[in-house]
DNA sequence: CTTAGCACTCTTATAAGGAGAGTGCTAAGG
DNA sequence: CCTTAGCACTCTCCTTATAAGAGTGCTAAG
C-alpha cells in the first residue's frame, strides 16, 4: 500500500482535485485547481504537477483534453494522509446522543434499524448496521417459556450479540414442571457450546440418551435443534438506498446496486471486514472484495450497545465526502462506547 | 371500476397486446397481434379494434405511428377478466412445500426472510414479506430471564405475530426470586393489554404503587416500558431488488426505487393494504397510494406460519407476468394455510 | 523551475438526411 | 355493414456533418 511519496505541492493539488471532483462530479481542470486552491501558481505549472500525479497513478483523464479525476489509489492516499475527520456540530452531537440513549433497552432488530437510520440521516448516504456473525457465539443460557395453547417460546442467550427466539408449537399438553425440566436438560447440554455447534450437539446428546426421549419432549428437542441450526436469517439492516440514486454516477446505471442490496450475506461480509474496535476503516472502490462494489466506497466502524457488538458502515460512491463520513462514523463509535461504559 | 364492456374480439386482442407487450417490452403493432393471436383477421381490422380499445382507455400509443401498449386500466381489465392464474409444476410444488415446512419452527426474522426469499426465487421478481402491524396485538405473557452479570432478558409474547425480546442491563445484583416476582408483577399489569397501550399502562400502574418501586425494580420496570414503547422496528423483509433492475423500464431510471426500498413503512403499508385472507390482490400502477410506485404493480396475499399471520407480495413493473405471479402468490397462501391446519 | 502562448484533440450540441415501422384513411369486395 | 388491400403520412431512430468549447501538451522565453 505504501511506496507513494508526494511533495507538499503534489499533495495540495491532489487534495484540490479530489475535493473539486467530490463537489462537482466533473473532471477537474488545471485552471479550476488554481481557482479553488490557494496556491499562487499558473495553470501550466499545475498541469505539470498533475502529469506527475497521473504517472504515479493517483489521478487520470477520462479522455484526452479533459480534466482529471481521482483513481482509487488517489482516494487511498487522500484518506491515509490528507483527510482530517470533520467534527460534528454541537447540535448534531446532542441529537445523536439523545437518540442513541433511547436504543439501549431495545431488541436487536430495533438497534440495527435505529443505528442505520441515524447514520443514514446524518450522512445522507446509505448506511448499514450488522450484528456480530452468529456462529462463534457461546451459548450462556437457554430458556423455555410456556405461552399457552401448546406453544412454547425458546430463548437462547449468548455471551455477546443478539439473543435468538422462536415459538415452538408442540402436540399435546404439558405441565409446567416438564417444561422447566426440558430447559434444565438443554442448559446442561448447550451451555458453553457455540451456536454453530449447537445443532450437532443436540443430535449427539439425544442419541446418547437412554431411553431416547420421545413424544412431547422429543418433538420439543427437535424443534430447538432446527431453530438453532445454522443459516438463520442474517442480522443486518440498512437504510438510505435512496441516497445512492441521487448521485449522478448511479442515476443512469444502478444495476450493480441491486446485487448489493439483495445479497445480505455479501453486504454483511463487506461491512464486517477486518475492522478493529475504535478504528474507522475505509474501503475504496476496487479494494472491495465484492465486484459489484468496485465503484463504491465503504466507511465502517464498530458499535457496542445493549450487549451487542457489531459493525456499522456508510456506503456511497467512491466520490464521497470522506472527512465528514469518517468523522461521523468515528463519533458514533465513540459515543456508543461511552454509553456502554456508564 | 366497472363500466368497461368488451366484445369477445376486443378481449382477445387486448389480451394479445398485453401479453405481447409483457413478453417483448415493445409497443405491439397490429401485424404482431395477427401473428401471435390465432384470430384470422387482417391487420387492418385489428387496427380498427385497437382504435376502439384506445378510445376506451385500455391501450395507448406512445407516439403516432407506433404500436400500442396497455394502460393501467387495460391491465386492470385483463387481471379482472382475462387472467387465469397459472398452475405450478409438480417440481416447484414439491420444492416449495419442503422449504416452507422448514420455516415452521423458526423465529420471525427467519420466517420473513425465508418467505421473501422463496417467493422472489420463484417469481424472479422482488418479493416482500411483512409481519402483522404490532400495535393491536394483545400481550399474553411477559417473561424475564436472568442471563447473568446484571443482564436480564425480557420476552413479550402476544396472541399472534412476533414476540419481542430485549436484553436489559441493570445496576447491582438481584436474586432469582426477585426476578420472578418482577415478572409476576408485569404479567399482572400487562396481560390482555395491547402492545400500543403497554407503555402507558406501566407508567400508570407504576404511579399507583405505594410505596413506589425504586432502585433495582424501578430501573427494570422502566427498561421494560421503554422497550415496549411504540415505534419499534418495522417487521418487514424483502429480497430480489436485483430483479427490478433487470427490467428495461427501470434499468435507466430507477430513482423511484430508492424511495420504495427505503421507506419500510410505506412498503409495509403498500403490501398490507386491504387483502383478505385467501384472496390475492393486485394493485396496478397508479392505483398504488404510494406515488413512487405508479409504474409498478403489486401482487399480494396472506401467509400464516408458526403463529404469525402476515402479508407477502411481489413487486415489479406493471408489465409483469400476472398469470404466473397470481398463481404463485395464491399457491403460497394455500400451502401455508394447509401447513397450519395440520 | 515557472509561465505565456498556441496548436491539437476530444467531447458535446445541433442540424440534416435517409431508412424503417406502423398507423389512418379511402375505396373496393364479400 | 363488416372486412380488407393499398397507399400516403408521420414519427422514431440511426448516421453523418459541422461548429463550438474546453482543456491539455508542448515549446520557448523569462
Amino acid at each position: 500500500m505504501h511506496g507513494v511519496e508526494l511533495t507538499d505541492r503534489e499533495s495540495t493539488i491532489l487534495q484540490s482535485v479530489i475535493e473539486g471532483y467530490v463537489k462537482e462530479a466533473k473532471p477537474v481542470s488545471s485552471s479550476a485547481v488554481v481557482r479553488m486552491s490557494s496556491v499562487s501558481l499558473s495553470s501550466a505549472t499545475v498541469r505539470n504537477v498533475m502529469r506527475a500525479l497521473e504517472e504515479k497513478g493517483l489521478i487520470l483523464q477520462p479522455h484526452t483534453s479533459a480534466g482529471r479525476i481521482p483513481t482509487d489509489l488517489g482516494y487511498r492516499y487522500y484518506v491515509d494522509n490528507l483527510v482530517k475527520p470533520a467534527g460534528l456540530t454541537p447540535g448534531e452531537r446532542k441529537a445523536i446522543g439523545n437518540e442513541l440513549a433511547k436504543l439501549v433497552h431495545c431488541d436487536l432488530a430495533t438497534v440495527l434499524a435505529g443505528i442505520s437510520h441515524m447514520v443514514s440521516e446524518a450522512s445522507r448516504e446509505m448506511a448499514v448496521a450488522v450484528a456480530p456473525s452468529g456462529g462463534g457465539q457461546v451459548i450462556e443460557q437457554v430458556a423455555l417459556v410456556a405461552i399457552g395453547a401448546g406453544r412454547i417460546m425458546a430463548v437462547v442467550a449468548t455471551d455477546v450479540g443478539p439473543t435468538r427466539t422462536a415459538v415452538l408449537t408442540t402436540d399435546g399438553t404439558f405441565h409446567r414442571t416438564e417444561v422447566s425440566k426440558a430447559a434444565d436438560l438443554l442448559n446442561e447440554w448447550l451451555r458453553g457450546v457455540t451456536l454453530s455447534e449447537a445443532s450437532a450437539t443436540i443430535l449427539k446428546r439425544f442419541a446418547e440418551q437412554d431411553p431416547a426421549p420421545d413424544g412431547w419432549l422429543g418433538g420439543l428437542l427437535d424443534g430447538v435443534r432446527v431453530f438453532l441450526s445454522p443459516g438463520g436469517s442474517e442480522r443486518i439492516h440498512y437504510e438510505g438506498a435512496r441516497y445512492i440514486f441521487r448521485h449522478p454516477e448511479f442515476s443512469t446505471d444502478a444495476s450493480s446496486l441491486g446485487e448489493i442490496l439483495d445479497s445480505e450475506e455479501t453486504l454483511a461480509d463487506v461491512v464486517r471486514g477486518p475492522v478493529r474496535a475504535a478504528e474507522v476503516r475505509v474501503v475504496i472502490g476496487a479494494e472491495n472484495v465484492c465486484s459489484g462494489m468496485n465503484r463504491m466506497s465503504l466507511v465502517a466502524g464498530t458499535y457496542r450497545i445493549g450487549g451487542v457488538v457489531g459493525r456499522m458502515g456508510v456506503i456511497g460512491p467512491t466520490r464521497m465526502k470522506y472527512p465528514r463520513l469518517i468523522g461521523l462514523v468515528g463519533y458514533f463509535s465513540k459515543v456508543l462506547d461511552d454509553l456502554l461504559a456508564e
